[in-house]
DNA sequence: GTGATTTCTTGACGATCGTCAAGGAGATGT
DNA sequence: ACATCTCCTTGACGATCGTCAAGAAATCAC
């Protein structure tokens, strides 16, 4: 299973062989059940998880209103920002939405691996910076369009998404509530 | 003027004096006037600026309207993301809105403070990270919160911003019209 | 397969919003 | 000091939105 997160680094970096045997003996693989609960708010984040198969979404609860702000999928790092770097306790939930597979990297596991080679920090840095971009992407979203827009956006760019997740979590992903949402689409469709 | 630059390093990581002599040595600073627009969409971005007096709004250009997404002021790092790392067109504008004081790393200059010393590259993660956490607490407000909430919460944590920066412009920063951040205000100070 | 749970849709209504337009206030330049 | 320009406010109106509630559809568990 560790060959998956081997392939989706050397999309970006080729790992020699050691580097490779580092991560074997070094990262976590664990599954979770559909609903499991990763991490809830007020804990103190210290690992990283990596999506090896499955999905996961970022959520905060408001007032007892649950509102998910992102989708984790195949491929991408998931890392409470706040809660790991000031060691805070944590804000947002992060719930997995399909039985998934993730590779966990303990604090202590990421200090290794930056130890015994640079790529490691290479491989960290790019990863930061994509979700920097992506999260650029957002804002931008919610600042030049409607909510009509980013649905129909949403369609083209991720349209696999509401294949796998329920719509009301998209809805308020895109900002609005769940009974919006499903006006939007009757309104999209109906042209 | 380069002393700033310093200083807001230091607050961070403490600098050798050889590395103070390479940002004397490599970093280039420039003065804008009120209204300078930096970097305009289309253009391809080699630079990184940095914002040592006055204030920088990212803005975007939406079907002939003005849509600012983020400002910048003293201490942080501008860097046109998408059109940086891609070598690609830029989608959005940056433009001063006080006669400002900026250092600008261009591409070749980032390389060799890399090169020169590992103190930069740890500032420039930390600069991404601090970007990125920043990026995504406002997806969050957008997710989270209303308008209105957006505008109590920017009004009590970057209230000077309200003092520098004309309010139309904060209006779409907050995802509204210029009328309806006008009527929230009303809104809200009638309580 | 049947019942229970979750999710999606639809209706109604009040609140909020964007837009167009006009007017006023403040800053700027000469 | 005056005219100009920019910015902010206010009004009106139609569009969109959130909320509460009910019901339909789909999914899940046994």
């Amino acid at each position: 299973m560790i060959h998956k997160l081997i392939d989706y680094i050397e999309l970006y970096t080729a790992l020699s062989v050691a580097e490779k045997e580092d991560l074997k003996e070094l990262v976590e693989i664990r599954q979770f059940e559909k609903h499991a609960v990763i991490f809830r708010e007020g804990q103190i984040s210290t690992d990283i998880y990596f999506v090896l198969e499955g999905c996961v979404r970022l959520f905060y609860d408001v007032d007892g209103t649950d509102k998910t702000a992102f989708f984790y999928t195949e491929g991408q790092f998931i890392c409470a920002g706040e809660s790991y770097t000031f060691s805070k306790p944590a804000a947002e939930n992060y719930e997995v939405l399909e039985n998934s597979t993730l590779c966990i990297f303990s604090k202590k596991t990421i200090e290794k691996l930056m130890q015994r080679s640079i790529a490691f920090e290479n491989i960290a840095r790019i990863a930061v910076e994509n979700e920097l971009l992506t999260a650029q992407r957002i804002i931008a979203s919610f600042v030049t369009q409607s909510a009509e827009e980013r649905y129909t956006d949403l369609l083209k760019n991720q349209g696999e998404l509401f294949l796998r997740v329920p719509q009301h979590y998209i809805a308020t992903f895109l900002g609005v509530s769940p009974e919006t949402l499903s006006r939007i689409k009757q309104r999209v469709t109906r042209r």
